[in-house]
RNA sequence: GGUCCAGUAGCUCAGUUGGUUAGAGUGCCGGCCUGUCACGCCGGAGGUCGAGGGUUCGAGCCCCUUCUGGAUCGCCA
């Protein structure tokens, strides 16, 4: 039977009860951790968001106490009263943070009875689903606790900094309008105009751009964001995002009082110092040595394009590609010339994912070469391969031929799982990296149209205008990504001021006038009635968490995650709703056809 | 939408070539225990082998379908 508080008043948190309070009377609460029961006198452990604390009953000193104690079981919620006692030398636990200590006990009340949990914070390798539909009890673990704490810590040196910079904080709305162009939009039904929608915002960007237009000057917002496509490891439906925007700047002054915002973070959560500036690359640099718009700095194997080298030949593979316009190229595994046989197959099935049809390899041996490659390429021209990779005896060569996109893509994600496999990294090292000079566009083969690589909003770079018309493909962006060991951390842009630059990119888009005003009418208009230069970034707050937490799973930084499916187990969402409810919405819900 | 992996006791797992009554650890219940800290010892209860179908004399194991979860590609301006 539980117990009210009863005038019980919690004096100190578990862990927070230590030698200095030896003799004191303390008042603790929280949950039994475990009952360890000796026949004479038993062990309570008792824990809540600090740690645990241990609790001593003696069936000789009070019968009743004891009996009352010895039938606590795991999870119940309690309250204790009790002086602090020294524990003798070889009853110390160095384990607990409480280990000197522990309380003779000398008032129990039980404040909730609790039935036998599907599992205990203490249990390990329970499997996600039923850590996720008893979410509540998987939060109790101090290890994911602790993830909250940071993460709560971390908004707070956020928050500070960006307000001694002049940002002001400002909500925007959760309900508002469709934006296409981006990734799907949940979709909200208005029950007033039945039909119509609103929808949950991918990001504030046009808000902040208006804010701007309003004169706030310095914005930022800690916000969620909503996008309805498949969740990842990394990648939940709802998320939240830094949001940040400032006007009368240029890029650099954006990348430079960010460089100041991360050095801080780092700084105040890790105590680790971020040398600044923090390194600039071009996209295309980044594409070219690495293969990737995000690489991870961290270790080399850069990306070698052997093309020039290998053409005319007697391979068909790689001739094929070579004169189809593609390129061959590769990478230099340093030392790996042992890897046998059946791992390399899986990392020939690996780049598959990635479009490749497969690798050729050379594996570099002390007195001899064994390649793939040994029938269509004679000694010299090999040699000509291992010099352009700076192979040497003991190495592995790994060569990718293609399109140029699926090489990069392919060999890009390849060098970063070997890293992993071969531990090529430091964890504990942070490497950051400006990616700048995005391409303005993208071509859809599927559409057969353009669409901006960041947003229809992005500015230009100045020397590039003038390609636009002739060379759109070409015309590189103020756009920038920070980049930290391999993960994309934000992403932002200089926008679009000028009212004729942002005309000429709707119309590279193949926006007909009337599309245009249907979808941007409102920003458009705006921006007639003086918009001042500006510009921002966001970033991936849960991302941020993951990385200064050394979590490799988003769903160990959020409260309450979604699964794979975008739904929640505990909850049980999404759900159906009554007929009632669909009527006031005018909404009739049909089997979708596959 | 595709590919791959997993699903056996409350939990984590083992289960050989398809063959007797499906096991272990932990948790749970009962008993014992004077210093534990993953306490220990003894005893006990606990199973629709994710679900459905098939092959077979016989299926946890093989086949098909399906559900749940995970990883990943597509997707994520």
């Amino acid at each position: 039977m539980s117990e009210s508080m009863l005038g019980m008043k919690r004096t100190h948190y578990c862990a927070d009860v230590n030698e200095e309070f030896i003799g004191q009377e303390v008042t603790v609460m929280g949950w039994v951790n475990h009952n360890r029961n000796f026949g004479p006198f038993l062990f309570i452990t008792l824990r809540d968001r600090t740690g645990i604390v241990q609790a001593y009953f003696n069936q000789e000193e009070n019968k009743e106490l004891f009996d009352k104690a010895s039938a606590l079981r795991g999870e119940f919620v309690v309250g204790i009263s009790g002086k602090v006692i020294a524990r003798t030398e070889k009853n110390i636990n160095p384990a607990l943070k409480t280990g000197k200590i522990e309380i003779q006990v000398n008032s129990l009340k039980i404040l909730s009875e609790a039935e036998i949990p599907p599992f205990t914070p203490s249990d390990v390798g329970v499997k996600d689903d039923l850590r996720l539909k008893y979410r509540y009890i998987d939060l109790r673990r101090a290890e994911l606790q602790k993830n909250f704490f940071v993460r709560h810590k971390m908004a707070q040196v956020v928050r500070s900094f960006l307000d001694k910079e002049g940002y002001i904080e400002v909500e925007t709305p959760v309900l508002t309008k469709s934006t296409p162009e981006g990734a799907r939009d949940y979709l909200v039904p208005s029950r007033i105009y039945p039909g119509n929608f609103y929808a949950l915002p991918q990001s504030p960007q046009l808000f902040k751009q208006l804010l701007m237009i309003s004169g706030f000057d310095r914005y930022f917002q800690i916000t969620k964001c909503f996008r309805d496509e498949d969740l990842r490891a990394d990648r939940q439906p709802e998320f939240t995002q830094i949001d940040t925007e400032l006007s009368f700047v240029d890029q650099d002054d954006i990348l430079e009082i960010n460089e100041r915002l991360y050095k801080e973070i780092f700084k105040k959560m890790l105590d680790v110092e971020i040398e600044l500036p923090i390194q600039r690359m071009p996209y295309i640099e980044a594409m070219t040595r690495y293969g990737i718009d995000k690489p991870d700095i961290r270790f080399g194997m850069e990306l070698v394009n052997i093309t020039g080298i290998v053409k005319n030949s007697e391979f068909g593979v790689f001739e094929n590609v070579i004169n189809a316009g593609g390129s061959v190229q590769g990478i230099c595994v340093k030392g790996a010339a042992s890897m046998p046989r059946k791992q390399i197959d899986s990392l020939v099935e690996f780049v598959k994912d990635y479009g490749a049809k497969g690798l050729a390899w050379i594996n570099v041996l002390e007195n001899e070469i064994k390649t793939t490659l040994s029938k269509f390429f004679d000694e010299n021209r090999l040699n000509e391969i291992l010099k352009a990779f700076g192979a040497e005896a003991g190495d592995l060569v790994l060569i990718c031929a293609d399109k140029t996109e699926t090489v990069w893509d392919s060999l890009g994600n390849l060098r970063n799982e070997i890293a992993k496999r071969l531990n090529l990294y430091n964890p504990n090292e942070y490497k950051l990296l400006w990616v700048t000079e995005f391409p303005l566009f993208e071509w859809s083969e599927e559409d057969n149209r353009f669409y901006a690589k960041h947003h229809p909003f992005t500015s230009p770079m100045d020397e590039d205008i003038d390609l636009m018309d002739s060379d759109p493909i070409n015309v590189r962006a103020k756009a920038y990504d920070l980049v930290i060991n391999g993960y994309e951390l934000g992403s932002g842009s200089i926008r679009i001021h000028q009212r004729e630059v942002q005309e000429k990119i709707f119309k590279i888009l193949g926006f007909t006038p009337e599309e245009i005003n249907e979808k941007f009418g409102f920003i458009i208009e705006a921006f007639k009635y003086g918009a001042p230069p500006h510009g921002g970034i966001a970033f991936g707050f849960d991302r941020l968490t993951m990385i200064i937490t050394g979590c490799n799973n988003i769903r160990d930084v959020v409260a309450f995650p979604k699964v794979k499916d975008a739904s929640c187990p505990m909850t049980d969402t999404p759900s159906s709703v009554d007929e009632k409810q669909l009527l006031e919405l005018g909404i009739s819900v049909c089997k979708k056809e596959n």
